[in-house]
Parts: structure tokens; sequence; C-alpha cells
DNA sequence: TATTTCACTTTCCTTTAGGAAAGTACTATA
DNA sequence: TATAGTACTTTCCTAAAGGAAAGTGAAATA
């Protein structure tokens, strides 16, 4: 008694990437990650540089991407004080799969714009 | 008048990246297409090698994969009628992006348990 | 003094995702 | 005849995501 499974597992590798889409879920965390390591430090900078994402939203997602360390909220004590968002080194490690769905993403416009 | 802009623009890298999220969006596209790549052909094979997932949410998941081209639903006509569900050749594009999370997913949990 | 900027928050609302449980129509097997 | 398997659908429900619009408070600028 032991094998009375009929379908073939899958785990190994349904488990790690349901992991990383349970950081990276939604439409906006991606974005945001894109657009504060291009250099945009400002709440404000983000948020223009994402189409269609709203300051409600905006401010959700910065505190879910500080919460898992992707990014952090620096205060300058300047007068006035300036709120920056910078990216953590641990950010950069998402590189791979930005590129992966850029790439994927790309071509898969141009298929659809081919066939129609 | 040109540049009023603030900002540095990144969406040559969002859009795309949005693209290819729009297709793979969700908790349970990427495990239904990791299943049926690894062999899983029948639906409850299917259901029953992804943990949590309902008859309902395969159901539907399973018809907007197959909109997208991604999989293919394969009626057989013996007695009685089976019902295959088939990876087509897009699907293996996503290779890159599935080992990517599936990497990403392996060194978060590593991470976390480490500090913790 | 009036307006603008910045970084949000608040309220209200709609849509989408997802889960639990049962049902269904057909066929196969004991 | 009774039970089980297959591939779903249906109903009902909750929670989360997301959008639109306005507001807020402090400080800077005109």
């Amino acid at each position: 008694m032991a094998n009375k499974m009929g379908y073939l597992s899958c785990l190994d590798t349904v488990k790690p990437v349901r992991d990383a889409i349970d950081v990276i879920n939604g439409k906006w965390k991606l974005p945001i990650i894109i657009s504060v390591m291009t250099g945009n430090e400002r709440f404000t900078d983000i948020q223009e540089s994402i189409p269609g994402i709203t300051p409600k939203v905006l401010a959700k997602e910065l505190k879910d991407l500080e919460q898992h360390q992707l990014i952090k909220r620096v205060i300058v004590d300047d007068y006035p004080v300036k709120i920056l968002y910078k990216p953590e080194p641990y950010a950069h490690t998402l590189t791979p799969i930005i590129d992966s769905l850029k790439h994927w993403g790309l071509n898969h416009r141009k298929r659809i714009f081919d066939k129609e």
C-alpha cells in the first residue's frame, strides 16, 4: 500500500512557483518594483511612471513590498521632509523573473499582432 | 515643450511584463500548466496533482488557458468518451518564466527558514 | 494671502477570485 | 442492483482587488 496515485506528481515545481507567485501577486507589484529599480524614488514619480495606478493602490502595494523586504521607505529629514522608496538588494534577485516575463510579453504581443 | 516629466520612464519593461501577467494571472494558471506539461491529461489527475484546487476553478482556468492556446482539450471517441488536456507548443515558451519563478521560490523559502 | 506640491488617506462602490458543497449525466464495475 | 468513477456544473457565499473621487495637513512658492 503506497501507490494509489494515478497522476504524476509535479509538486517539486508547483510548490516553489506558488511561493513566488504569493509574493509578487496582483497587477501592480512587479511594475512598482521595476519603476523603483529604474530609479524612481518619490511617491508621485512612481505613480506617474505606471499608467493607471491610483494612489490608494500604490500606497497599499508599497507597504506589502516593504514587508517582503523588496523595497525600503526612507525618510530624509531635510526641510521639508522627503520620503524616498529605494530597492533593497533582495529586489534585484527578481531580475530573472522580470526579464523572462518581459521577453515573453514582447513575443506574445508580436504573436497576437501577426495573426490578426 | 516636451519634457515636463520629472520621473524616469520604465514603460519599455512595464508594458510587456503586464502583457505577460495578464495571461498567467491568478494563483492557478501556472500550476495547471506545470501539471499538464508534466504529463497529467485527465481532469481528475490534474485536480489531484494540485493541492487545494476545486473543480469549479479548474474548469474555469482550463477554458482560459485554451483560449490563450496554451493547452488543448481533446475528445477521444472511445467508449467511454475520454477528455484529455494537452499542452500546446506555445505552453513550452513559458518554461523560462516557470524556471525563474521556481528558482526564486526555492531561494525565498530558504531565506525565510534561515532567518526564523 | 492664495495656490501648489507631496504623500498619502478616506469613502464608496463594483468586479473578480476563490472556496464549500451538492448535484448531474453518463458509464463501468462488482 | 449498487457503488464508483469521470468531468464537470450549479448555487451560494466571502474576501480581496481594484477604481473614482475627494479630502487632508504640512510646507513651499508666487
